[in-house]
DNA sequence: CGACGGAAGATTGTATACAATCCTAAAACA
DNA sequence: TGTTTTAGGATTGTATACAATCTTCCGTCG
């Protein structure tokens, strides 16, 4: 089994490690990817990273462009308001369907309860990456109970994408100021109360976004602005 | 601009090909996809082929096994399911968002109109490949309307795997029975009436689903019930 | 001094050779 | 006869060589 499995999870391996150094930020958005550079730090030939940056690219956290290479991707404004607002759809969505079947599930959501744990405490050791890797993993846990793998997947890519636009957009220092309601969202859907964890799920949502400054940014510099009043001649 | 995006249209070309190949029932569920053969189909080696079958693994209507090769995805009853209902999802939040937007979009109505008429052309000549694939194609330009990108990509993947569940598991040869609902559809988006698109839409996935016979068909095969009476010895 | 052009280096794109694995089927054995 | 073994062929997995493309930078020209 050793031999046999090798192959599959050693590409699985190597797309995490990628995978998690983008969701922490340890990779920021723009960063260059090359396929010779990966391939040495993992060891593995060009194909394997190959094969790696384009299920990166189909997820959404990479941005492969023709014979110029792979970069993390650096989602716009427009893109980061249609990334939000899929993810607001899909997850209300799982959330109203777990709830329904929430009393029974006792054992699932004790694991999830061990995965909140670990945030809080990465986020107590100022960790932040790991904290919003971990926060993550909730959401797609979380999914998983739903038992709709077309819309876990998706929410999977969701998610990673929404990682880069917290590293892009996030305004305010203050870290997931937010830290329990990951808590109350489960005690809400182990009672099976529907409406509560609804708004809870949603309430959520907001509160990340409210943490962006989803205005723009990089508007046009107006260089009659910035340098006007050096005027030399005239 | 002819050499230039040679590789990317080449890509796609075999990408669309393959694609609508399974689309249009084709290339059945379960059908082995070969890299050499494709490869010498399309006059490219196996690097293209592979890339091409990665994507449509992503996408859900190809199932790759590793070490065995690339299938037709066969999606179980479950699977269908849940593929259905995550489009249920998709669509009727597409279409609500549409609809408010309805009377502006007059010219890209007019488009899904045109689509409709191929539809109702090839169906009249019961070329029931095509329709199925136009009638796909309508769900997802209509989808485009929207502005969210993600959303439109997931629909496309969910859509191309309801025509495998439809080869899988349609039951009446009636063919598209609800042959202008789309028609109808469009009427609701463009006087802005959210509240008859949504449930016009719903139920036209109802009647998809209608046609389809989603009981455990493949159950297992009781030897005793089929050849009991043949008992020779006793 | 700045703009255009071209050559060198670096990086990606594709094909192919070789290795690993799997499937088939015939042969050996019980 | 039925099971296991083992070779052969076929197919996929990986690495690498070569081609195409892009980037950079230096030299030339205006």
């Amino acid at each position: 089994m050793n031999a046999k499995a090798k192959g599959a999870t050693q590409d699985q391996k190597i797309y995490e490690h990628i995978f998690d150094a983008i969701l922490e930020q340890r990779l920021a958005p723009g960063t260059k990817l090359t396929e010779e550079g990966l391939g040495e730090v993992f060891g593995v030939s060009r194909t394997i990273i190959r094969r790696t940056l384009s299920r990166l690219t189909h997820e959404g956290v990479v941005e492969l462009i023709p014979n110029r290479g792979a970069y993390v991707a650096k989602p716009d404004i427009d893109s980061a308001r249609q990334i939000l607002d899929a993810r607001r759809l899909i997850e209300l969505a799982l959330v109203e369907r777990i709830a329904e079947r929430g009393p029974q599930l006792k054992r699932e959501l004790t694991l999830l309860r061990l995965l909140i744990d670990e945030e809080h405490a990465s986020s107590a050791r100022a960790d932040t990456g790991t904290a919003i890797r971990l926060s993550g993993e909730f959401h797609l846990e979380l999914a998983q109970l739903a038992h709709n793998e077309p819309l876990a997947n998706f929410l999977r890519s969701l998610v990673s994408q929404t990682s880069l636009i917290i590293a892009m957009y996030q305004s305010s220092q203050q870290s997931n100021c937010a830290i329990d309601e990951h808590s109350k969202l489960l005690d809400a859907v182990e009672q099976g109360d529907k409406e509560q964890a609804l708004s809870l799920m949603a309430e959520h949502l907001d509160h990340i976004e409210a943490r962006l400054e989803l205005v723009q940014n990089e508007q046009e510099v107006d260089l009659e602005k910035v340098f006007g009043h050096l005027r030399v001649r005239d």
